[in-house]
DNA sequence: TCACGTCAAGCAGAT
DNA sequence: ATCTGCTTGACGTGA
């Protein structure tokens, strides 16, 4: 079991996800920012190391532009360098890592382009953890897309698209259960589909489920993930009191987590938790694990 | 230095 | 029709 948090460290003073405006690209520019954002990723990676935090969230940011037509500069070649380091560093301390492209990214739309540029994502976001020569435990998560008002068709249109992906993406692409449209369940009949595993996500689910039970779920989770695919992994996250359901909580609640340790036992998986104050959130549940005797690796 | 309008991208649901 | 939220607020112009 590994726990982690997403994209950003609100203890250290720099940050990964620095990027610009459009209007205003240019390569300098563009080389500035991500020489700063893969400066910062490596000081975050440190501190987590310093914290026992081994699972961290990629921020998409890193590459600004980088799917973009705009973007013609091969920031592959010119930084490869520093992220096979930054993949060192992770290889070395055995972080687990997953990136999270936005919610552009839609490979069932029925907009022709739009699944291409959602694939054209998909490609950036493999080529950073490629370039990091990380195995496939590194996962890029997804969720399924839009209903457009048929959710068997746009269910259907996912099969069709997943399965003509390439083998490097298809090698780190995990689809996650939302909390309104594709739940646990249509994610199931995705996997039966395509294989692809399915990381679960816990608030999602407590805001919209099938019934199941989260040992029925973690059950099935884990049969959709293969040796090579590693843990499987869980977002955790707590509803924020008096917002919509869904919003995420500001800190850890400590009998939630507890809770959570307790109904999740004996699985083991990676947990990422999805909490505004992300590390402080993280070292606590860590604490918490110990005291839980869960084995942290 | 700071306020604040705006930011590459999709979709659903609320207002 | 327009706004808000989503994994996360930050950019950058103008005063």
């Amino acid at each position: 079991m590994k726990i982690g948090y997403p994209c950003i460290n609100r203890t250290l003073e720099c940050k990964a996800n620095r990027t610009f405006r459009l209007k205003s690209y240019s390569e300098s520019k563009l080389v500035e920012k991500v020489e700063n954002n893969l400066n910062c990723l490596d000081k975050i990676l440190k501190y987590n190391i310093k914290n026992n935090i081994l699972f961290f969230r990629i921020t998409s940011d890193i590459v600004p532009f980088a799917s973009h037509p705009i973007c013609k500069y091969n920031w592959q070649k010119n930084f490869r360098d520093k992220f096979e380091k930054i993949g060192d560093v992770i290889k070395n301390n055995n972080i687990r890592i997953s990136m999270h492209p936005d919610q552009f990214i839609v490979l069932n739309s029925k907009n022709k382009d739009v699944v291409n540029r959602s694939i054209d994502e998909l490609i950036y976001h493999t080529e950073i953890l490629d370039l990091m020569r990380l195995d496939a435990t590194a996962k890029i998560q997804l969720h399924v897309g839009g209903a457009y008002d048929d959710k068997e068709k746009s269910l259907d249109r996912f099969v069709k698209v997943y399965n003509n992906l390439n083998e490097n993406i298809k090698k780190r692409l995990v689809i996650e259960n939302d909390d309104k449209i594709f739940s646990f369940k249509h994610c199931i009949y995705l996997y039966e589909k395509t294989k692809v595993p399915i990381l679960f996500d816990f608030l999602h689910h407590r805001v919209f489920n099938n019934g199941e039970s989260i040992r029925k779920v973690l059950e099935l989770q884990r049969l959709t993930w293969k040796k090579n695919d590693g843990l499987p992994m869980v977002d955790y996250s707590l509803q924020k009191p008096n917002f919509r359901p869904g919003s995420h909580a500001e800190k850890i609640n400590i009998k939630d987590f507890q809770n959570f340790l307790k109904i999740t036992y004996p699985f083991d998986i990676d947990i990422m938790l999805e909490i505004k104050d992300k590390e402080n959130s993280a070292i606590k549940a860590i604490e918490l694990a110990k005291k839980d005797n869960r084995f942290l690796t």
